[in-house]
DNA sequence: CGGTACTTTGACCAAATTCAATCACTGTGG
DNA sequence: CCACAGTGATTGAATTTGGTCAAAGTACCG
């Protein structure tokens, strides 16, 4: 289904997630977020990995950490691509059932278990979860595809602007539920559509963020993928 | 994608979600989880609709209630599929942004948003969407409909049990993020591969558990739905 | 009984996967 | 500065899984 896939890589250093003390606030600060440390982790780095004793949510301050399952057989399903400001690591039992794997250096801090209100962290969380759903049992690869892009172009992204991807294909592949190939084919059948244009290797140009906005939502209904064409 | 599908039927009568009080318990008991009147719907009928007001999660107390989204071309897709015991319709925003319909009579009650803890139904939540999540995303469609028959199963079910099976292939279809025929050809692999029999129009006897646990597993990975086999 | 709605089956089709090159960018060493 | 590995991305061809369309089959209900 899925073959050779981008490796956790385990890097040099390995700061184990420092837990400074139980969270409480040392200072005074009563009702603050409670918190310990920032702490940074290099790209390729786990954070956590399922099966671990959860280590409370964590809030990514800057850089982005992916968060995935591994199924046997070599498939990997990635649940979040976080970026600056997301809680990521929420967990029902005592552990972990996710790996969390930074795809760029990032700063974190890990927030106190009991501290008030993640509660609307978790509701963001669910509606995340529930886009996704949806998204891989219902959408077409090229929509899929675009429906990435413009989560990955937040809000206030004009045409014309480029679009920074610090994520491989494989990842990208293993985001959205189809294998490499197909996301290399559909991001092709994008820039034949006008949507985008390639900006060196890893980056892309926006050229008609409110075509990919209707191919997203399943309007534009082409297959697109087409065997050779002039233009 | 998805043609004709099972209507969410707007049955005769239609009591609107009846919110008693604000949430304030009554009678004292300050801490008891604050809730207003359980009430009843009948299957088909919506408890909520994407695009109403949130009014608050509820907690299901009987009956079945599946939670969905709609998108454009008649293609759906089921989130959740609720019993007894689950809390449904959390929203990040002020509006919900599923629509929940009765599969078959209900009792209901409307949870104060404001009543401590949530925090583990929303847990529990996330850990059921990843799981949807990686089902949709990386498993095959008899991995998909064993899983679909684990769970409805839930723990403690014996080999040779009836499980009963409230809801249409349609519906199945829907939350699989597969067509009907392919639900039903499946089926017909499970039986052929002797994990189960049919009892009935809607219901099914659970065979070889643990074959189906392989199977959803992803660990015995036959294609199943052969062409025509002499047994 | 006959009608309606849902399910199953079959034949065919298409989107996506698989397998296998080829290509392009990066970094290295000559 | 350029050849050349090495890695990841792209392309192509063949295959497969699941989808589409259409025709039975089957249960349920009046």
């Amino acid at each position: 289904m899925n073959s050779s896939f981008a490796h956790p890589t385990s890097l040099p250093f390995a700061p184990p997630p420092v837990v400074v003390d139980g969270g409480r606030a040392r200072k005074g600060k009563p009702f603050a977020p409670l918190t310990a440390d920032p702490f940074r982790i290099a790209p390729g780095q786990r954070l956590f990995a399922a099966g671990e004793p959860a280590a409370g949510p964590f809030r990514l301050i800057e850089g982005a950490i992916m968060v995935l399952r591994t199924l046997p057989g070599d498939r990997r399903q990635i649940l979040d691509i976080a970026g600056p400001g997301r809680t990521i690591g929420f967990t029902a039992g005592r552990r972990h059932d996710c790996d969390a794997v930074a795809l760029s250096p990032a700063t974190i801090v890990r927030l106190d278990a009991g501290a008030m209100d993640q509660s609307v962290a978790m509701l963001a969380e669910i509606a995340r979860l529930r886009d996704l759903a949806t998204l891989l049992g219902r959408k077409t690869a090229i929509e899929r595809l675009a429906t990435f892009l413009l989560q990955m172009m937040g809000d206030d992204f004009e045409d014309g602007q480029r679009l920074e991807m610090p994520i491989s294909r494989q990842d990208i592949a293993d985001h959205l539920g189809v294998v490499i190939e197909t996301v290399s084919r559909n991001f092709v059948a994008l820039k034949r559509l006008g949507a985008l244009k390639r900006a060196g290797r890893e980056d892309v140009v926006i050229l008609d963020a409110a075509l990919l906005r209707r191919i997203a939502d399943g309007h534009e209904t082409h297959s697109a993928v087409a065997t050779s064409e002039s233009a």
